[in-house]
DNA sequence: AATGAATGAGCATTCATTCAT
DNA sequence: TATGAATGAATGCTCATTCAT
């Protein structure tokens, strides 16, 4: 059996990137640390400054990390909705979602993108994030209604991660239908 | 006249927590250290770990200053709407304002907002800030519009923030009309 | 009533060296901070600057009293040794309420004492403290035998404090017996 | 030839160790600052904090050092002593040489020592420092005796410390063959 | 006489980063 | 290619001490 840990070690990089995700919602953006990344990787030290020239390096790759599986999640979302189904219900769900299981990996992935305005290189990762939910909302309904829903989405769950508990289910839905006209 | 320094300096530690801010803009949530406070708010080292305890009290009280010009805006924002005036024009004032002379505030407001999440002394302050925009607008109309048009506007500036660009105005006027129905 | 704080309160130097002691004891010797005597003595921080100098002046004050302390135990421990008493039992006595109640304090005194062999000021206190056990058993036997028996009993002392546990009273009595010839 | 700093220095964390001790005897025990510590062994700062997780990690290594020079100290004088050797005068010896030139290493040995008595850690360092000379001294006489001339020998030693001055040859002598019987 | 606000020096500790192996 | 020992810069924080009141 191959070692996890060593030269054998596959996809090391990969797992890396996404410990450091892990790291910046246990810490915060200042915890993550080569030091911390690696052991919540459980790999040496020194492979954390091998696969990544430096510690902007590594926050880069937690970003396209997170961004990657924001829009996988996505991705799913809209590919599970029915013919018939109310897009608005379907929008509701992921909000409702979002705000309990993965509250903290939203969290993080505001702070990564906070985080990589000011750096150029990550400007296209961000972007690119934030224009995610839109585009598949697009595949249900008018670009103007897309938009519309899009920007309500992001202010409710913003908003929900504020209040510190789970978004009101109803209120969400109400604002949502309004919305959508 | 009183020296702008030493034991004649009434309101430093609002001074300190103004700076704060400012470094935060600068150089991010990390950057919030006691050296750099203390050389943009023009104090001594040993000030600033006088006024507070500790960097979290230096971070909290920075979070509260944001929180309160956060809201004189908004106040001021509203209390200048005439009353035959479009509440959506207004709303994209704010959101183009916002978005050229004032970016950089919001983003530091996220950053401290988000940083405020896991320290529960923190919530009502952050809770109060996503709150504030809403309340505003519920003095031009109904609770529910007010909410729909809240979340729209956050939305808007989110997304807004990642392109990198002044909003959009023609679109925001587009979705929120169609938010306000 | 008078306040125990502020003008009224008289002898206020003695109460801070007596809470100084307290420090060392719970702190170590570089636990004796202004502050932490300030506190424990429960007088104003500006008040243990004001009656002492610097904190060399207050370690002074703090082996002064100790060396005091000792002393009156000392003498009283001598007065109450009756005619036909045995002293190797009295010394029994005193090493054993020495290793379990007092014991803090004999580690604080030690402190304080080494601390002050390199200060010439002290120096006179520091040999006082260490002479005094030898003259007060001076007053039941002779010269030689008051001096051997001292030093057993400062040996005994400082190998059952680093023993952790309570003298043998049974071991001490052997030794002091077999000193005393 | 290797360097005698960098990554070719062998025996590093020893001969920091050993430097602590002499800090603490220039400085005493809150003189035992990596800083100095460093610049007494002649490492780059980062090395203390390297070898030794923190102070209180140097402060083992120190009085685990010293224990062990006392250690082999004591075992050079019990071997030298011959056959029909006079054990009082042997001991007188040690306390003579002890109270000149190893006197600043005695003052160390008590600070470490009275400072390790609250590790829990390092109380078996303690005890063992302390029972050293009782274990040799039991080589060349009875169990009971050799206790009580360790007790004398430690009595007269923490005495001889306060006086400042050399310790007396012929009163110490005449405590030991009192003490000897 | 008494107080506590103010300051700057110093400390333990953490870390990014380098580099010999 | 991979590792972890090594280093020095930087940080949060504590304190002695000064001094205006």
């Amino acid at each position: 059996m191959a070692n996890r840990r060593g030269p054998n070690d596959r996809g090391r990089r990969e797992r890396i990137a996404r410990a450091a995700i892990g790291v910046v919602a246990e810490r915060g953006l200042e915890g993550l640390t080569h030091r911390a990344v690696a052991a919540a990787a459980d790999v040496p030290l020194g492979s954390t400054t091998y696969h990544f020239a430096d510690r902007e390096e590594m926050l880069e790759a937690a970003l396209l990390a997170a961004a990657a599986d924001t829009e996988r999640t996505l991705r799913a979302w809209a590919d599970a909705i029915g013919p018939g189904e109310d897009l608005v219900e379907a929008l509701v769900e992921l909000l409702v979602a979002d705000s309990s299981e993965r509250r903290d990996m939203s969290v993080v992935a505001y702070q990564l993108y906070l985080a990589a305005l000011k750096r150029p290189a990550l400007r296209p990762a961000a972007v690119k994030w934030s224009v995610n939910l839109r585009m598949e909302i697009e595949r249900f309904t008018d670009a103007l209604t897309a938009a519309a829903l899009a920007a309500a989405v992001d202010g409710i769950l913003i908003t929900g991660l504020a209040s510190g508990s789970p978004v009101d289910r109803e209120a969400a839905t109400a604002i949502l239908r309004r919305t959508a006209g």
